[in-house]
DNA sequence: GCCGTACCGTACCGTACGTTACGGCAGTGG
DNA sequence: CCACTGCCGTAACGTACGGTACGGTACGGC
């Protein structure tokens, strides 16, 4: 018996590991066409080993789904000296990863991937990557902004409700064109433009001064 | 030789009409797991009519795509009697448009299985997707933006970053929280609200007075 | 009446791929 | 040395489905 990773019910030994990253990489390659000879092939293992770890191609699947999600890992937000230059800060860093992540050819991959088996009996896909993606960002979110809202930097009813607007200046129809093959190239610098006025309108519009820099410009 | 709708080159008749709607509805159905079998078993039509009409299954996705976006017409925007209500009525109706169109079933499952063919070498769903979502919608929704900014309603510069972030407003997480199979029910009512708060918010942002109403609550 | 055209229904073919089975090999414990 | 286990590599099986072929029917023109 080899190490095996701490997710609880899903112990991972490291060869499986390397199998998963595998199958990741065939997905960013050949999306959903993706076989199981293929996966065999690429992390030089049997297919038997693949059935008997992963019980079937979908199993397969959402092991290598679950597996990305579990190295996406949260940085938490620390409120030690909380202003309003924090504040934004905290957003536009938020932004700024949020794109990048969302931009990047294993999102894109797995999002086509999900997407696509929403369509069938199997969800699992889609609620995994669901989890892991906008919900997973407002969890995170949300207590920065409700953090804003107690320091009297921010006014709003709904937290989830300025999360989704937050989601959308930020997101905007990047993910969407992306998912349907636009070629958008995202620059670090046009990410950083973008954060920068994604999160100044955000502040117009739930910022508690009125004087806050003007959006869009 | 029966009636064929005048679309240039795509020449179809009723009865391909007929079995194209009838694909539609299949891939409401099953998404992309539909068949050549199953599309000629609705539709009362043989498979030897299906390859000679549409070429093969991808000429099929792509007729039966392509027809879904000739049904949907746009309806223009008349400039008479411009002014801050009119700007405001033509941008809410426009969300509330979008909203619908967006969550209808046909619109979800349509852009399942493009993203899933962007994802390998056939790219035609996805561009013919982008065209008829959301650069169709930003084609529809410039002239009213400009027309905002030509009369002083409205300040930008680009009117392309005014139409995303309009888009960010009004759409915000609802398209891929739908195309990932969250069960994410959009009444009139709710569309409507939302529709009036994404409009709030755009003029928040965009719109020539400062004391426009306040966003968010 | 006869031919050509268009179409339906169905049977058929080829192949790709998920899944299973098997032979061989390395490492480990006794 | 020998059994056992875990795994690789590959061959084999079954099936689903894209694509094709063919017989049968209706209809319009001559």
């Amino acid at each position: 018996m080899q190490l095996a990773v701490d997710v609880g019910e899903n112990a991972l030994t490291e060869r499986q590991k390397d199998v998963l990253d595998a199958a990741l990489a065939l997905l960013v390659e050949a999306g959903d066409a993706l076989t199981m000879t293929s996966v065999a092939r690429r992390a030089s293992c049997s297919k038997e080993s693949l059935y008997k770890w992963f019980g079937d191609r979908d199993g397969l699947l959402t092991a290598t789904v679950q597996w990305q999600a579990s190295k996406v890992r949260a940085v938490p937000v620390n409120p030690e000296a909380f202003n309003l230059a924090s504040l934004t800060a905290g957003l536009q860093r938020f932004a700024s990863d949020w794109l990048h992540v969302l931009s990047g050819t294993i999102s894109v991959a797995l999002n086509r991937v999900a997407v696509g088996h929403a369509g069938s009996d199997k969800h699992d896909l889609g609620v995994i990557v669901l989890e892991n993606g906008p919900f997973a960002m407002a969890r995170r979110l949300k207590p920065l902004l409700q953090l804003g809202r107690d320091t009297g930097l921010l006014h709003f009813n709904e937290t989830d409700e300025a999360f989704r607007t937050f989601f959308g200046l930020v997101v905007r129809d990047v993910q969407i064109r992306l998912l349907l093959g636009d070629r958008l190239e995202l620059t670090d610098a046009s990410i950083d433009r973008d954060s920068l006025r994604a999160t100044q309108q955000f502040l117009a519009l739930y910022g508690a001064q009125t004087e806050a820099a003007e959006g869009g410009h």
